[in-house]
RNA sequence: UGGCCCGUGGUCUAAUGGCAGGACACCGGUCUUUGGAACCGGGGGUGGUGGUUCGACUCCACCCGGGCCAACCA
C-alpha cells in the first residue's frame, strides 16, 4: 500500500503560519470551481489539497465555493454534478457551501469604494479599443481617454450600469493602476462588464457581472479564507489579488494566494472547453464516458476514489511544471483494487475446447477463492466444469513464440482450479482459422487438487464451461489520445480510434450473472472490470475494463532488437531536450550590455575586484554606489567588499523585496569586510552580522554587541565531539574511510548540530581530515 | 533591450548551506494453480559555466531550456 510522504511547500508554509499565529491559529482553504462543466482529475488534485489540508488541522475548514460570476456558461446541473463528485472523492464541505454570486451586492459596494478613492473608473471604449490600448508584452499600453473621469461621473455611470441603463459592451469598470505596468494583469484590469443575461441563480437581478480578478480575492476575504491555493497559471494574478485587498481596505489578516503546479496527465486533456467539445460533438458517450478524465467518467470506468487520492498523494505538490504518466494512475488503481475486487473468469475471445475423454453427462463443480490467498479474505465461488469448455483464443498458439507458456498443439496447460489438459487435435475451418481444440485430461484422478500432484506445467489459464457461461459485453478502454500531449487545436483528430473496443460475445463464469451495476471484478489474467452503472442491467451485462493487469510477458515477447537499452542512457534532459544546446560560455564582462557598465567593470577590476564579482556589481547602480562608499573606508578591501555585496547582500536584499539595501550603511559594510579579513570574525560570523545589518537595520556595532558570536575553536573539544560522532556512527566512518568523502560534511554537520552552531566548522573540517584519514 | 515563474535518474517528488533519499517505471531473482500479487536485489540523477563558502541541489551572476501573461473567461 502506498503511503504519503513528507510535507509539501504549501503545508510547510501553513505550519509556519500556525506557529507564528499569523491567522490566529485558523486554517481556512477553499475549492472554487466555476460550474461550467464537469470536474476532472486536475480538479481532484486541488480538492485533495484544499480539503486535505483543512482536515489535517483541528478546526480547519475548506469551503466549497462556486465561482459563478459568468452567467453565459454556468448551470445548476453542473453545481449538482460537482457536489456529487467531491463527495464521491471522499470530501465534505459541511455547512460551508458558498456562491460568489451571493456576494454580488458586497462586491458592488467594494467597487464603489474604489471609485470614491479614485482607483476605479468607467471606461466607455469599445472592446477593440481597450485591447489595442493595452499594448503588448513588450510594448507599454496607453491611457484610455476616459481614464480621468471625475469621481462623480464615474459613480453616476457605474450606478446606472448597475441599474441596467446601458447595453452590453457600452461601458466597463476598470481599476486605475498603470497602463505601462510590466505585468499585463495590472494594466487597468477590468472589474465589471455589462451583461444582460439571466444568471442560473440570480436570475435577472444583475446586468453587471464582476470579473474573476475582482471577485476572487474579495470572495476569499469575505469568507475569511487564510490560504488561497490555486494553480500556476494565476501567478500573474497574485499582484492584482493583493492590490485589490489593499485598496478596498480588506480586513486583516488577509488571505494569501499560493500557486502550485496543476496535475497534467499524459494522453489526457483537462480543459473544460475541450472536454465540452467532445461531449457536444458526440465523440464520447457524455461527460461521464469511461474514457473521459472527468471524475464522473473515471467513476464510471471503475477507478476508485481511493486510487485518485493515492495518485494525488503520489504526485505531490510543488511549483515545478510536470507531466505525470498514466503508469502512476494505473498503479494506484491496481494497488487499491487488488485487495478489493473479487476474482472471476471471463473469456473475452472464446475458443471451444472439447475434452474428448471426459464424460458428456458428468457435472463437476470446482471451488475457487473470491480473492487469492495472499489477499487473505475468505469466500469462495463455484466453477462448473464439463466436457465442453471455452478458453481464450490468445491462450492457444499453433506456432508459439519462444517463451510461450500456454497451450500449444501436443502441449499441456493447467485449467486453473481444475485440471491439466493436453491438446491432441486442432480443428480448422476452410480458411485455416482454428475453430476447436480436442484435448484430454491428464490428472483426472485428482482434478482440482490444491497442490501440483499432476504433471508439471508451465502455464495456467482460465476457462468457462460452455453451457453454463454468462454472455457479457466487455468494453476495452484505452487511452483517449494517440499522443501524450494532445494538440489543443484539433483534439478530435488526435483521438485514439481504439480508445473503446466493444466485445459483444465475452463469456463469464456463472457467478457473474446478475451482477448489479457498479461492481468491481478482476477478470483473472485480464484486468479489473466494472459493471457499467449506466448501460449494465439484469438482462445485459456490460463491463468496462478499468485497467489491465501488469503484464511482464508481452514486454518480453517483443521481437529482439526493439528492446530499449536499460543502461547508459544518453543524457537527454527534461522533455527530451538537450538543455545545454547552444549554450554560450561567456566571460563575465562579455555579458555586460552598455558601454557604461563595461567602463565601470574595468574600473572596479582595477581596484582589485574579481571579474566575476565586478560583472555582477556593475549591473546595480545602488550596489555600485555602496561599493564605492565602503571602499573609501577600506581601500585594500575592495575585493572582499565586492564579494560581500555580490553574494550575501544581494541575497538578503532579494529576500526583503529590495528594502534591505537602503538599510546598509557603507561604514558597516567596510567594517564587516575589515573585521573578517583581519581574522576578527570568521566568514560564517560575518554572514550572521550582515544578515542582522540588513534585516534589522542596525549598525555594525549594534550587531556585534547583540549577536552571540562566540565560536568553539578549542581543538580538544572539537576532537572529542568528532570522536563521539564517529563512535555513534561507525558505519559512516567506515564508509568515509572506504572512500565516500562526501561524508566529511556529515561529521562536520553533526558537530555543528551538537554545538548548536557554535563550533568553528573550518577547524572541525581540518580536524576530521586529520583524525579519520586524509582525503 | 517585457515581466514573473520553473529546471534533482525515464516520470513525480524530498533533502535549517552538512550522508543526494523515496515512489512509479525499468531490469534481474525467489515464490506462485493469475506471465497477477508478495518478497529480495539492481542500474540510472542535481541543465551548463563561473563565483562565494571549510563545505553548494540549496546562495550570487550569466548562459541554456521550459511555462504563464496582451477574453468585457476563470
Amino acid at each position: 500500500m502506498w503511503e504519503r510522504g513528507r510535507m509539501d511547500f504549501i503545508r510547510t508554509v501553513i505550519a509556519k503560519d500556525l506557529k507564528t499565529g499569523k491567522y490566529g491559529g485558523r486554517v481556512v482553504t477553499r475549492f472554487p470551481p466555476e460550474p461550467n462543466g464537469f470536474l476532472h482529475v486536475g480538479h481532484a488534485k486541488a480538492i485533495c489539497l484544499n480539503f486535505g489540508i483543512a482536515a489535517e488541522h483541528p478546526g480547519g475548514r475548506c469551503h466549497l465555493r462556486l465561482d459563478d460570476t459568468n452567467p453565459d456558461t454556468e448551470r445548476a446541473e453542473y453545481v449538482e454534478a460537482m457536489k456529487r463528485d467531491i463527495r464521491w472523492l471522499g470530501f465534505d464541505w459541511g455547512e460551508h457551501l458558498y456562491h460568489a454570486s451571493d456576494y454580488f451586492e458586497r462586491l458592488y459596494q467594494y467597487a464603489l469604494v474604489l471609485i470614491d478613492k479614485g482607483l476605479a473608473y468607467v471606461d466607455s471604449s469599445s472592446e477593440a479599443e481597450i485591447r489595442e490600448r493595452r499594448g503588448s508584452v513588450t510594448r507599454p499600453g496607453v491611457d484610455s481617454p476616459y481614464r480621468d473621469r471625475n469621481r462623480e461621473e464615474n459613480r453616476d455611470l457605474f450606478e446606472r450600469m448597475r441599474a441596467g441603463e446601458f447595453p452590453d459592451g457600452s461601458h466597463v469598470l476598470r481599476a486605475r493602476i498603470d497602463m505601462a505596468h510590466a505585468n499585463m494583469v495590472m494594466r487597468d484590469p477590468l472589474l465589471y462588464r455589462i451583461r444582460h443575461a439571466s444568471h442560473y441563480r440570480q436570475g435577472d437581478d444583475w446586468p453587471i457581472y464582476p470579473m474573476y480578478d475582482f471577485a476572487h480575492c474579495l470572495s476569499d476575504s469575505v469568507e475569511r479564507v487564510t490560504h488561497s491555493l490555486c494553480t500556476l497559471e494565476f501567478e500573474n494574478n497574485r499582484e492584482i489579488y493583493d492590490w485589490l485587498l489593499e485598496h478596498v481596505d480588506a480586513p486583516r489578516p488577509r488571505p494569501e494566494q499560493t500557486e502550485f503546479a496543476p496535475l497534467v496527465l499524459d494522453y489526457v486533456i483537462t480543459s473544460k472547453r475541450l472536454l465540452r467539445r467532445l461531449v457536444e460533438g458526440g465523440k464520447v458517450r457524455g461527460w461521464d464516458d469511461p474514457r473521459m478524465p472527468t471524475l464522473a467518467g473515471l467513476r464510471r470506468r471503475g477507478v476508485t476514489p481511493d486510487a485518485i487520492r493515492t495518485l494525488c498523494d503520489m504526485v505531490g505538490v510543488a511549483r515545478a511544471h510536470s507531466r505525470v504518466g498514466m503508469d502512476k494512475l494505473e498503479f494506484a488503481v491496481r494497488d487499491d483494487l487488488n485487495h478489493k475486487a473479487p476474482r472471476a473468469f471471463c473469456v473475452l475471445d472464446p475458443l471451444k475446447v472439447v475434452l474428448t475423454d471426459y464424460p458428456e453427462e458428468r457435472e463437476q463443480v470446482f471451488t475457487a477463492p473470491l480473492l487469492p490467498g495472499d489477499a487473505d479474505t475468505p469466500g469462495t465461488r463455484d466453477l462448473p466444469f464439463g466436457r465442453v469448455l471455452y478458453i481464450d483464443r490468445a491462450d492457444f498458439r499453433e506456432n508459439p513464440p519462444p517463451g510461450f507458456h500456454r497451450l500449444v498443439p501436443g502441449g499441456t496447460v493447467r485449467l486453473k482450479y481444475a485440471c491439466v489438459i493436453r491438446c491432441d487435435k486442432v480443428l480448422k475451418d476452410g480458411a485455416g482459422a482454428v475453430t476447436e481444440l480436442h484435448c484430454s485430461v491428464l490428472d483426472q484422478e485428482r482434478p482440482g487438487a490444491e497442490t501440483a500432484v499432476g504433471p508439471r506445467v508451465r502455464g495456467t489459464i482460465h476457462w468457462v464451461r460452455a453451457d453454463r457461461a454468462v454472455p457479457v459485453e466487455v468494453r476495452l478502454l484505452d487511452r483517449m489520445f494517440t499522443v501524450a500531449e494532445p494538440p489543443t487545436d484539433d483534439i478530435v483528430a488526435a483521438m485514439n480510434p481504439d480508445s473503446e473496443r466493444v466485445i459483444a460475445g465475452a463469456l463469464a463464469e456463472p457467478g457473474v450473472a446478475g451482477t448489479p451495476p457498479g461492481t468491481h471484478y478482476q477478470f483473472e489474467r485480464h484486468g479489473y472490470f466494472f459493471s457499467d452503472p449506466v448501460d449494465s442491467g439484469e438482462g445485459h451485462l456490460v463491463f468496462n475494463r478499468t485497467v489491465t493487469l501488469r503484464d511482464s510477458w508481452t514486454e518480453r515477447a517483443r521481437p529482439t532488437g526493439t528492446s530499449s537499452p536499460r543502461h547508459g542512457t544518453a543524457r537527454s534532459g527534461r522533455n527530451g531536450m538537450d538543455r545545454d544546446a547552444g549554450a554560450r560560455h561567456l566571460a563575465p564582462e562579455e555579458t555586460l550590455r552598455t558601454p557604461g557598465q563595461r567602463a565601470n567593470f574595468r574600473e572596479v577590476v582595477s581596484l582589485g575586484v574579481s571579474r566575476a564579482a565586478a560583472a555582477s556589481l556593475v549591473r546595480s547602480q545602488p550596489a555600485l554606489h555602496l561599493f564605492h562608499a565602503a571602499r573609501a573606508d577600506y581601500p585594500d578591501g575592495a575585493g572582499s567588499i565586492a564579494d560581500w555585496l555580490v553574494n550575501e547582500v544581494s541575497r538578503l536584499v532579494a529576500a526583503t523585496d529590495g528594502a534591505g539595501l537602503e538599510l546598509l550603511e557603507p561604514g558597516a559594510l567596510s567594517s564587516l569586510a575589515r573585521a573578517v579579513d583581519g581574522g576578527e570574525f570568521s566568514h560564517r560570523q560575518g554572514r550572521r552580522i550582515v544578515e542582522a545589518l540588513i534585516t534589522r537595520g542596525i549598525s555594525f556595532e549594534e550587531a556585534r554587541a547583540s549577536l552571540d558570536l562566540t565560536e568553539i575553536d578549542d581543538e580538544a573539544m572539537l576532537s572529542a565531539m568528532l570522536r563521539q560522532v564517529a563512535d555513534e556512527y561507525p558505519e559512516k566512518l567506515a564508509a568515509y574511510q572506504d572512500g565516500q568523502h562526501g561524508l566529511l560534511g556529515f561529521f562536520v554537520g553533526q558537530v555543528m548540530r551538537r554545538s548548536r552552531g557554535k563550533a568553528d566548522p573550518r577547524k572541525a573540517n581540518e580536524l576530521a581530515k586529520g583524525m579519520f584519514g586524509p582525503t
